[in-house]
DNA sequence: GCCTGATCTTACGTCAACGTAAAAGTGACG
DNA sequence: CGTCACTTTTACGTTGACGTAAGATCAGGC
């Protein structure tokens, strides 16, 4: 059997490495649903899928509003597939931004390099002179 | 002789593709310095290419107070190289920074596409149940 | 019963880079 | 003189993803 154990908020935060303002403000914007145990939160199994979920979308740099779509419609069942399709979308959207900003960045990282030389040369030549001043 | 001419607001705007707002707000950053003609604002050359430094740095990642400080030492003369090697510094992880942003970018669209093939299947499955159902 | 530590709710604060609205001044044209 | 287009200042609003402080509550241990 896998680990159906639910965890405390605490557990949670140390696993995931995240702070109780995120899991309960995850909550408030419908991402999570613990369990509540009279006040306390507990997190079962799905939730934890959820989370890995979230955090993998955020390094996708999906915003959270459209990981809450996105999960939304993962657990939709099988009916209404133009939801589905419109996922789809909105992934192969991101995957066009993403692929345009690392084209960008690898550009401005060449464009810093080149930039760099310059300050290498200034720097060496103004050592020179503070040499020569002692 | 390059153009010394002095430009207003709007010229600028025109030119460098940016808002009034903006470039009153880069004033009042200190990041320009327009001569007032008394109400109005003129941007000299000098102003010109502070603005294309700043377009360029912001392109690289740069926050608009980093960019602050690499011009404020950029036009500092040649005393003071300890400001300069910070300087370098700075850019030098920015540098790393961005290369590490691109690393993890490229990783991310890795695993957004192997995602999206699973999206694809899904998606070609239910159109064929969909089809069966009419 | 009391203390301690963890958790809870509520709600205002933060940061960056401007956007936007209001009200007023300026200059040229007719 | 009017008014039209442009510019100015002032200052509050926006967005996203939480941080942070204040105070309530609860369970366990002594």
């Amino acid at each position: 059997m896998t680990d159906d154990r639910t965890m405390t908020i605490r557990e949670m935060c140390d696993t995931y490495d995240v702070t109780p303002r995120t899991l309960r403000f995850y909550e408030a914007k419908e991402l999570l649903f613990p369990i509540r145990e009279g006040q306390k939160r507990l997190f079962t199994k799905r939730d934890r899928a959820r989370l890995k979920l979230i955090l993998r979308g955020k390094r996708f740099g999906f915003s959270l509003e459209e990981i809450r779509q996105l999960l939304d419609l993962y657990h939709m069942g099988d009916q209404q597939q133009t939801q589905l399709a419109r996922t789809y979308e909105i992934a192969q959207q991101r995957l066009t931004d993403m692929e345009t900003q690392r084209d960008e960045l690898n550009q401005a990282i060449d464009e810093l390099k080149e930039q760099m030389r310059w300050g290498e040369k200034m720097l060496a030549s103004m050592d020179q002179s503070k040499r020569a001043a002692e």
